[in-house]
RNA sequence: GGACGGUUAGCUCAGCUGGUAGAGCGCUGCCCUUACAAGGCAGAUGCCGCAAGUUCAAGUCUUGCACCGUCCA
């Protein structure tokens, strides 16, 4: 038998339950074999240094219910769960953990700093993954992968190997973004630029050979010993005569051309610009244009150098401070002016990021972004929309990517030069001796590749690529990629490319970006601010399902989510709602199973009317799903649980359980829509509908993860039997109105009489007789035409049928004359704006001929309305003035 | 400077291909009616940012403006 459940619903047990059930049972291990369509999702792989935030619990949320659904409807899902390595960030930590101890990566050596790295891996990289469980995510988590991985490693060197060989990555000296914290290359989208308050000095440089000068702008003097050209627009009438002609760098006196290039702009500062080609991105272009001489004058670590003459040794702020002074004293500072102008900062740590020109190596971008723009959205479809034109954007102002970071963590370089002869190999396992002069002392490259380079493979590197695997071939390409539109370009694009050159095909058929979430003030969630939300805290105190639903219920499309933990607390309400309908059911049902019935032959009207919505609603969430409508989704189960199945359906069915005649079509209709009710809700909250679902007679130890979504039973769509059940609910409302607003008591039996509009309204009433007499709260109903009604009633009219409630006792004569004519305002009001429309003879004439009727069948209902009510005032107000009837 | 998004009830937001403005929370009143007080019943609340245009009809389409936000340069 099916033991009872617990008053309120706990989530702790259930979901520890549950979990472990999922994982021991390997659940969510799919057979590549095994039939059905491959539906199949690859998780964006949180950092292993990371703690789940609120935005990995709606990466998550999303996910899942995908999968969940798609299980249900049949197909062979596979969402593979795994972990970046995150280079820079991971490092990071074990360096902050190693200056702890007073010691710096350098004093361990490579070898063993990285064994210090694979340590805390072990120690805590597996916070994350019990948190993607905490989350209840149905991940394989046989097929667990992390970027480190040795299978994964071997991917990214064939990667590495096979691009260069294709002439696509090479190594060279150029102009990147560098972190002299984090002392590496960023790639350009790795810096993020804020508007920082600057100041724009105006230094003047003196023409060698003449007495004339030139004033330029400029918002980084420590940059002016690199200087290697003055340039100006080449129709600035300014400055026309001066090019061409030799500038001479204050403090150092070198000298250098004057320049022209259309890339000036000439509103800005003076209009002239002094070209530093080692310390500007744009001065770089600008160098290699013109010819210029190269000169750096800052080193990595942000220190001055040699070549920035009597400067050298100084930090950029100090060297800054010292140049103004002396050029100050020289009387070449022509002014400073206050500005706000955008800094790059490193994204990780954000230092301000410092142009740096250096060996790199790179991706050579263009061709593999004119591939991954054009497979959207004809092979990718983009979700929502909106974001294709950044997509486009970014792919067509792309520039090389610079992949190698002078960090120790990550994936080595597979490049190697022999000491002797200088030879590059490039080679997937290390070569033994050098391919030219068969030297053995060779050098592997120190450096390791940017992070995004290994996570661009994901989709296929965990499937087994290189390797001809059974998940590729079933699973690839992946069904959809749910990850936050932050990392569109960063990721996304990143492996549509990598994906294109080496599959041959796109890696996804979906990608759905979704929306940052935000404190309840729009605000971004930020340790700093102190604004955020722990999922982990969340997830304690109002359990899993309450934090997915919540997630689900705001995940609109395209829009970011404003978050508040009083939100997660109002859908707990929610999910203790569930639980309770569920105890109701069990309470009425016996110890077995209830005898099946043909539901599309039930007899009772709130039987027939919730077969009904509950068939809308099996479309309405498939199709929600379809198109990634989460908040449907989730809005979908809220209202048809709580609006419909608790408010109507199980107080109707109460008294059908006290009649032997219907009950046994009751109890089934009960138990089989709250079970398909708990398989549509599972995907959103997985671990109540599981822990209901057991406990259902005949469902004993089942897993409601393996049912199949309920089958379409389309005999069960009845919309004129749901308008009829609509009509019965009128006439229940209002004489639930009628009680509470002439404050009679609750306990209160009323007596009701009806007249109807028609005698199918009387069948109707007559049907569904007891229905009405339990939920209206009565003692005594008549009903039909010449049914005698006292003129001392409250009344309404519903749908053209006349509502009289006979008014005994001490009620509030007055209250009812103000309620029926605030009620008849509303009316009238309605007319006026219906027979507006219809005075309107363009109206008539040219909508459409089913919007005029109907406007005309709105004013025949009001006016009729209107009447009864007129009639039921008079007739009430004589009874106030003392005239019985 | 460019691109995108937002502006609807006190708050947070839905409103698809134009046809009587919705939900949740909050608020007010009444109720412990044996599934649920984490509840029930009923109620109030909107120049749908501003302005113009298209249309018989605009929250919905077009244009302009304002303010807020994000990204890119």
């Amino acid at each position: 038998m099916s033991e009872e459940l617990p008053k309120g619903y706990d989530p702790h047990g259930v979901e520890t339950k549950w979990r472990k059930h999922w994982r021991d049972e390997k659940t969510f291990t799919p057979d590549p074999d095994a039939p059905g369509d491959p539906y199949s999702i690859v998780i964006p792989p949180p950092n292993v240094t990371g703690a789940l935030h609120i935005g990995h619990a709606l990466n998550l949320t999303l996910i899942d219910s995908l999968c969940r659904h798609y299980r249900q409807k049949g197909r062979n899902v596979l969402w593979v769960p795994g972990t970046d390595h995150a280079g820079i960030a991971t490092q990071n930590v074990v360096e902050r953990a190693l200056a702890k101890e007073g010691k710096r990566r350098q004093d361990l050596g490579r070898e063993k700093f990285i064994e210090r790295v694979w340590a805390w891996r072990e120690e805590y990289g597996n916070r994350i993954l019990n948190q993607i469980d905490a989350m209840g995510c149905s991940v394989d988590w046989t097929r667990l992968r992390f970027t480190m991985d040795e299978g994964l490693s071997r991917a990214v060197r064939k990667v590495f190997v096979q691009l260069y060989r294709d002439g696509l990555i090479y190594r060279g000296k150029y102009i990147i973004n560098w972190c002299s914290r984090c002392h590496t290359a960023l790639a350009d989208d790795e810096v993020e630029h804020t508007d920082v308050k600057g100041s724009l000095w105006k230094i003047r440089y003196h023409l060698a050979d003449s007495d004339q000068s030139v004033v330029i702008a400029t918002t980084r003097p420590e940059t002016i010993p690199g200087d290697t050209a003055i340039c100006v627009h080449p129709d600035d009438e300014r400055y026309r005569d001066l090019v061409g002609k030799t500038a001479i760098v204050p403090i150092c006196g070198r000298h250098i051309p004057i320049i022209a290039d259309r890339y000036v702009d000439r509103e800005f500062g003076t209009g002239a610009l002094k070209v530093t080609p080692c310390h500007d991105h744009n001065d770089w272009a600008l160098g290699k244009n013109h010819n210029l001489e190269f000169i750096q004058v800052i080193d990595e670590d942000g220190i001055m150098k040699p070549e920035a003459g009597k400067y050298a040794g100084l930090t950029k702020q100090a060297c800054r401070e010292a140049i103004i002074k002396d050029i100050e004293e020289a009387g070449d500072l022509v002014g400073i002016e206050p500005l706000v102008h955008s800094v790059g900062h490193c994204y990780r740590c954000h230092t301000v990021v410092e142009p740096h020109v250096s060996q790199q190596w790179f991706v050579a971008t263009t061709k593999m972004a004119a591939k991954a723009r054009a497979a959207m959205p004809a092979e990718t479809r983009l979700l929502p929309e909106s974001w294709l034109k950044t997509y486009y954007h970014w792919l067509d102002t792309i520039r090389d990517w610079c992949i190698s970071r002078q960090i120790w963590w990550g994936h080595r370089i597979p490049a190697w030069t022999c000491q002797k002869c200088g030879n590059l190999m490039v080679e997937e396992e290390a070569p033994h001796c050098c391919s030219k002069c068969g030297s053995t002392e060779l050098h592997q490259e120190d450096d390791v590749l940017d992070t995004w380079f290994s996570s661009a493979l994901w989709p296929f590197s965990t499937m087994g690529w290189p390797d001809d695997t059974k998940e590729l071939r079933k699973w690839f390409p992946t069904s959809v990629l749910v990850t936050g539109f932050d990392i569109l370009f960063f990721w996304v694009a990143r492996m549509m490319m990598m994906s294109q050159h080496f599959m041959g095909q796109v890696p996804f058929k979906d990608v759905y970006l979704h929306a940052l979430v935000r404190d309840s003030t729009g605000r971004k969630m930020s340790k700093s601010t102190g604004n955020v939300i722990d999922p982990v805290k969340m997830i304690d105190q109002y359990g899993c399902d309450a934090l997915r639903f919540t997630l689900m219920a705001f995940a609109a499309m395209g829009r970011d989510i404003k978050l508040s933990e009083e939100r997660i607390e109002g859908y707990r309400h929610f999910v203790n709602k569930v639980w309770n309908s569920a105890r109701f059911t069990l309470m009425n049902l016996g110890e077995s199973a209830p005898e099946p019935v043909d539901l599309t032959k039930v007899k009772g009207l709130d039987n027939q009317w919730i077969l009904h919505r509950l068939e809308i609603l099996k479309q309405e969430e498939d199709k929600a799903f379809e198109e990634y409508r989460f908040n449907d989704v989730a809005q979908g189960c809220y209202k048809f649980l709580w609006s419909e199945f608790c408010d109507w359906y199980l107080e109707l069915v109460k008294s059908d359980m006290q009649d032997p005649g219907r009950k046994p079509e009751s109890q089934y209709v009960l138990y089989t829509v709250l079970k398909e009710f708990l398989i549509l809700l599972h995907p959103v909250m997985p671990f109540v509908t599981a822990e209901i679902w057991q406990a259902l007679p005949g469902h004993a130890g089942e897993d409601i993860a393996v049912m199949p979504y309920p089958e379409m039973r389309p005999g069960c769509l009845n919309p004129e039997k749901a308008a009829q059940m609509e009509f019965i609910q009128g006439v229940i409302v209002s004489v639930r109105t009628i009680r509470a607003e002439l404050s009679i008591s609750p306990g209160h039996k009323l007596t009701l009489r009806l007249h109807p509009a028609d005698e199918g309204q009387l069948a109707l009433i007559e049907e569904n007789r007891p229905l009405i007499m339990s939920l209206a709260k009565l003692e005594d109903m008549q009903a039909g035409a010449g049914v005698h009604a006292p003129k001392a009633s409250a009344s309404d009219v519903v749908q053209g049928c006349q509502i009289i409630v006979p008014l005994k006792g001490n009620v509030d004569l007055n209250g009812e004359v103000a309620r029926l004519e605030k009620e008849m305002g509303k009316i009238q009001n309605g007319l006026d704006m219906v027979s507006k429309k219809l005075a309107n003879k363009s109206f008539v004439e040219r909508a459409k001929p089913e919007v005029v009727e109907r406007e005309r069948a709105r004013a025949a209902e009001l006016s009729d309305s209107l009447e009864k009510l007129k009639k039921l005032k008079i007739r009430f107000t004589e009874a106030m003035q003392g005239e019985d009837d």
